[in-house]
DNA sequence: ACAGTGACCTTGT
DNA sequence: GACAAGGCCACTG
């Protein structure tokens, strides 16, 4: 299950392009769907970058697109249950020297990157 | 082909 | 300021 085949009719063009940001994205660091939909031209709907993120789910082959940078607008990690444990996310942030609380994390406006603003 | 769901965000009341 | 609803596009059943 879970598109293993590549739809052409899905233009995958926007996973790709999620899968560069993300992957842009420095150590220590944190991104928003939003950031990242709003970067790539408009709201795409914020939804389809977190289905981006599973497209682009280690579990693909795709472990150099480190999803766990990526969390939403409050900061929380709302996918970590899709990740290979629930505290994978968690642990791979602290990992990168970013404090998670309560599976929040801490300064996340310090530590937010927004490429629209950082790459421009 | 239809309906429901989903790692969300924005706007309106 | 808080709550509610809508909208976006894609995937699954």
């Amino acid at each position: 299950m879970k598109t293993a085949a590549p739809s052409p009719k899905t233009e995958r063009n926007f996973f790709q392009d999620v899968h560069e940001v993300v992957r842009l994205i420095p150590t220590g660091r944190v991104s928003t769907y939003g950031a990242i939909a709003h970067y790539l031209g408009a709201r795409h709907g914020a939804r389809m970058v977190g289905y981006a993120l599973i497209a682009a789910a280690p579990a693909l082959g795709l472990e150099n697109v480190p999803a766990q940078r990526v969390v939403n607008r409050n900061g929380l990690l709302t996918g970590r249950h899709h990740f290979a444990t629930p505290t994978a996310m968690q642990e791979a942030l602290e990992a990168e020297g970013v404090r998670v609380e309560n599976d929040q994390v801490v300064e996340f406006k310090k530590l937010f990157w927004d490429p629209a603003t950082e790459l421009e």
